[in-house]
DNA sequence: GAGCAATAATTGTTGACGTCAATAGTTGTT
DNA sequence: AACAACTATTGACGTCAACAATTATTGCTC
C-alpha cells in the first residue's frame, strides 16, 4: 500500500482563483527537447524550471528551515514552536479564550488542549473560568510565564537574525512588510 | 498521559528550567497585574510584541499556507507536493541519484525511497542502475512525468498566484529576490 | 587479496502535526 | 421544556520529519 494521497486538507479552502496573470506565459518553448541529452535544459519551458524559481515552493521551504530553527532553540526549554506562539499571543492582551487562540494561532481546538497542558504544567499559563460563560476557559499568563518570555526573547531574535542572516537591515524591512502583507490577507 | 512536552524532535529530553532569567524581574510593570485587567499593554516591551513582528514566524505560518495550497491543488492528481518537488527537480536535469536527491532537496533518503516508489508506481519516474556504483540508482523522468508536469504547470501558477494575491508584479518579484538570497545562503 | 571504513538505498520506529468525528456541558432561543 | 449552536475535550487517522539500524557495495589499505 504505497501512499494514496486520499482526502487529507479539507473543504474547498475559498480558492479564489484568478488566471490574470497565468495567461502570460513565456511561449519560447521552440525546441521541444528531442532527446534527454543536454546537461542542463535552460530554463526556456516554464515546467522545467527549477524549484527555486517558484515563490510559493521557496516560502513553503524557507518556512520549514524557519520553524526548525525555532524549534531547536526552544527545545532546551522543553517547548515547541506552538507553545512560544500561545505564549506570545497571550502576553500581547489580556488572557484569551482557547476559541480565540485557535482561530487567530490557526491551530485546531483539540490542539490547544495540549499546549495549554503544558504550559500550564510548566506553570507558565493558567486556565481561569469565564466569568460570563462557562463553557468557556481564559488563559492567562503567570508571572513565570512572562518571565520565561523575557528570558527567550534574545534567543527568539538571534534565530530572527540567523535566518535572515544575508540581508541587511533594510532590506529585512522591506521582507517583513511584503509577508505581512501577504499574511493579513489570508486572516492568519 | 496527555503530552508531556519531554523528548521529542531530538536528544535533550530534559524540560529544563531556566532560571538564569527569571532574576532578572520586570522593572518595568509597576502593576503587577493584581487583578487580570489593562486592556492592551502596549508594546513597549519586546517580549510582548504580537507574533507578528518577527520575521521568522511569519515565514513559518506562510510557509504552511504555501504547502498547504499546493498540496490541494495538487490533490487531484494523486500526488503530494514532495513528489512534485522530485519531478521538478527531475526535469532540469537529466536524472538524478536518490542521494542527490536527498542532499538537494532537503529530504531524508528514507523519503526519498517512498517518494520515488510512488512516481514509479504512476508510470511518472523509472529507477535505473547506474553504470559506475551498483549501489546506487538513477532516477528519470519517464515521458508521462513530463507530460504531467506540464499538465500541472498552469495549476503551480495559480498557486502561486494566488498566495501572492495582494502582490503586484513588481512587489512579487523583490520577494522572490529576497526569498532567494536566504534560500540560497543555507545551500538549499 | 582479505579485511575494513565509508557509502547508497532501504526498512522500521518515534514523535510532531493537521484534520476530522464524536461527546459532555452550556448557552440562547423558541 | 425542547432544541439548535457552541466550547472544550477526547480519540482516531494519516502525513511528515528525524534517526537508528541493516544490506549491498565500493574503495582503501596492509
Amino acid at each position: 500500500m504505497p501512499r494514496p494521497p486520499s482526502g487529507a486538507d479539507t473543504r474547498e479552502p475559498a480558492i479564489a482563483r484568478q488566471d490574470d496573470t497565468v495567461n502570460a506565459i513565456p511561449t519560447t518553448d521552440a525546441n521541444a527537447t528531442p532527446t534527454v541529452n543536454a546537461t542542463s535544459i535552460d530554463a526556456d519551458e516554464p515546467w522545467m524550471r527549477g524549484l527555486h524559481a517558484d515563490t510559493g515552493y521557496l516560502l513553503y521551504r524557507l518556512g520549514l528551515r524557519s520553524g526548525q530553527l525555532f524549534n531547536t532553540s526552544l527545545q532546551e526549554s522543553g517547548l515547541r514552536l506552538r507553545h512560544y506562539a500561545v505564549l506570545r499571543f497571550l502576553a500581547t492582551g489580556e488572557g484569551a479564550l482557547q476559541r480565540e487562540l485557535s482561530t487567530r494561532l490557526g491551530y485546531d481546538p483539540s490542539a490547544i488542549v495540549g499546549l495549554v497542558d503544558d504550559l500550564e504544567k510548566l506553570g507558565f499559563a493558567e486556565r481561569r473560568p469565564a466569568p460570563d460563560d462557562r463553557r468557556s476557559r481564559i488563559v492567562v499568563l503567570t508571572e513565570n510565564g512572562r518571565a520565561f518570555l523575557r528570558g527567550t526573547d534574545a534567543a527568539g531574535l538571534r534565530v530572527t537574525n540567523e535566518l535572515l542572516a544575508p540581508l541587511d537591515q533594510q532590506e529585512r524591512a522591506t521582507l517583513h512588510a511584503l509577508l505581512l502583507r501577504i499574511a493579513e490577507d489570508g486572516l492568519n
